[in-house]
DNA sequence: TGAAATTAGTTGAAGCTTCAATAATATAGC
DNA sequence: GCTATATTATTGAAGCTTCAACTAATTTCA
């Protein structure tokens, strides 16, 4: 019975864990003017790269995309590309603007704040354990 | 420079994990036709809570509760009380109907796939790391 | 070649989320 | 008591999310 409770307490720190860390980010990007889900596209977009591939990355439905797109393409940090060998696909390209910013996406998605404060071996256990979760 | 990269990893994988708990949690759910925050409304609801405590209990905006509160209510699931000691102040509480859904929503949110498949001492080891995180 | 199936992207509906603004009520302090 | 401040819940705007339905374009294969 403890090892229930046990369960239900790591899918509670879990879930913290990863609001705080989302919340964190959110803070942020606001200073750019970004959503999380807006940094998360830039970020992908080291080069160009299809909507749906776009969708798969992030994890989400493709109509998503779509959104998102719409809102970095209206001001001026990425483009749609419409491609001539298969007029039904647009690939998603950088502005030098959106490359500009996508630096300082970079910089403040690759912070950890928590996980940060962890020793070495302390995070290679949780890397271990967590990996061991999702496989 | 492993370090950095290891923080992304566990990053990554703590938003996969949390992803996948919920994406489960969320099929389950629709069998209910719940969403996972009404559920998590309903789990709130042992007894009557004001509106603004399940906003807190719900880490998430007064005024999301509302809308949240207004499809569980037109489903005769919650009722809102309205006290006479404060007129500001509206009490949710479970119908009969609402407390029958209550328990098989408990039986959804208490199972933990993944973290299940983890021996006690590993499920220990985790919850530490975890706890030292988020403190 | 031409009809059928598949694929890429979009739109609309419903729900969640936050923030800012508002109405109604309650509390504090003068 | 009365005014200024707090608090509770709601509304509206903007954005994210999913699903279902749709258009346009491509591929399959008979």
């Amino acid at each position: 019975m403890a090892k229930s409770t046990n369960q239900e307490a790591i899918v509670r720190l879990l879930m913290d864990v990863s609001r705080n860390l989302t919340s964190h980010y959110d803070a942020k990007l606001a200073e750019l003017h970004l959503t999380l889900p807006q940094a998360m596209l830039l970020r992908q977009l080291g080069d160009a790269l299809p909507m749906n591939e776009a969708a798969d990355k992030l994890h989400c439905d493709p109509s998503n995309v779509t959104g998102i797109v719409d809102r970095l393409e209206a001001r001026g940090l990425i483009e749609r590309q419409h491609l001539t060998t298969d007029r039904r696909v647009k690939h998603l390209a950088l502005t030098p603007a959106g490359r500009r910013l996508r630096s300082r996406v970079e910089a403040v998605l690759s912070a950890a704040p928590g996980v940060s404060d962890l020793g070495a071996s302390d995070q290679a256990a949780l890397l271990s354990l967590l990996g061991q979760i999702k496989s």
